[in-house]
DNA sequence: GGCCGCATGTAATCTGTTACATGATTCT
DNA sequence: AGAATCATGTAACAGATTACATGCGGCC
């Protein structure tokens, strides 16, 4: 309840929608999943940190799960608030282009998980977002043409990114439509 | 002579390679100047931080001056050292695509203050580190294809995007040779 | 009178990384 | 015998961000 800003964090919410978990599990298939870790790589103690974090927001609750001849297993599942949460991160576009790389390519790691329904609307609203930032960019860019060189370069730069990413989204709704993938 | 990562703050060197001067000033710069305040920015105390680094790595030294009715400055300049870490930062390509928004960007500014060899030799440079990952991208792609098509995403998202950094950099390259974007 | 510019920083806070601690069981 | 797996974390350190402190002179 406490936290306004959409961060990565979230998509610890998303391991959740699937069953409870403890937290080492959670680890595990961040590691193994390949899929997601692929793109993002959290430290044991960072995620305790982090399941910590929403925990006190509210958003997850634990029960202690004894085992005989084990560490008894601390098992986190979603609060409502928590779904709620994740459903509002996981529809929304990210903000900058740096936030791709991680953040974007997390929520349509977890958007497909839901139904391909959710994937499709992230994208939607994700290639406004960049066609958005596109316009502004262009209208800058030429504000300064053959004025500054340097800073022309620079807005030329994330032109180019942002329609490597534009097309991108092309192929990846693309792959959301065939069989296989939105399985 | 402490330091071995070549972090961005060694682009803090090449702002006195022009001139010796006060933290300030050097504030003032970033801020203003556009073109690199359109890449990095950073705060008074974070500057102060960094300086302080770089002293104690032996790259600067500084020298009190006094002013009348005003604090004193303390002007910083480089050492001899300090020359030899920022020759070898700007020349270095980033090793990494997230690099590039603001490292090579700096980089790029401050080899184009050096002079166009050093430019060119730079972008020649990082265009090599490009092709290499790029090889690198489509072997993992091609090994995966069909099989996970979550991770072919991935791998399509970093190809396009480096595929764009490539003929960014080519563009860069043709604007160098361009009489306005040399001087 | 009050705020902005000059010029220095320090302190508190937050976040993340690295390393360490525990203690039983199973693998080599 | 020694290492790895399971499962929990804590502690120490490094880095950046935010806020605050100082003190004088000039502008509105």
């Amino acid at each position: 309840m406490i936290k306004q800003p959409l961060t990565t964090e979230h998509a610890l919410l998303g391991l959740l929608r699937r069953r409870p978990m403890h937290a080492y599990e959670m680890h595990q298939m961040l590691l193994q999943s390949e899929s997601l870790g692929l793109v993002w790589r959290l430290k044991q103690s960072q995620l305790y940190a982090l399941l910590g974090r929403l925990e006190e927001a509210g958003y997850i609750e634990n029960t202690i799960e004894a085992q005989p001849a084990r560490p008894a297993r601390k098992i986190m599942r979603l609060t409502p608030s928590g779904g709620d949460a994740f459903k509002h991160w996981v529809a929304s576009p990210v903000e900058h282009g740096r936030d791709f790389r991680i953040e974007f390519l997390a929520k349509l790691f977890f958007a497909r998980q839901e139904d391909t329904a959710a994937a499709n609307a992230l994208i939607e609203r994700q290639r406004r977002a960049c066609q958005a930032w596109l316009v502004d960019l262009h209208a800058q860019a030429e504000a300064i043409r053959g004025e500054r060189p340097y800073d022309w370069l620079v807005h030329q730069f994330r032109i180019g990114q942002t329609q490597a990413t534009l097309s991108w989204l092309d192929t990846t709704e693309a792959m959301l439509h065939t069989p296989a993938f939105a399985h």
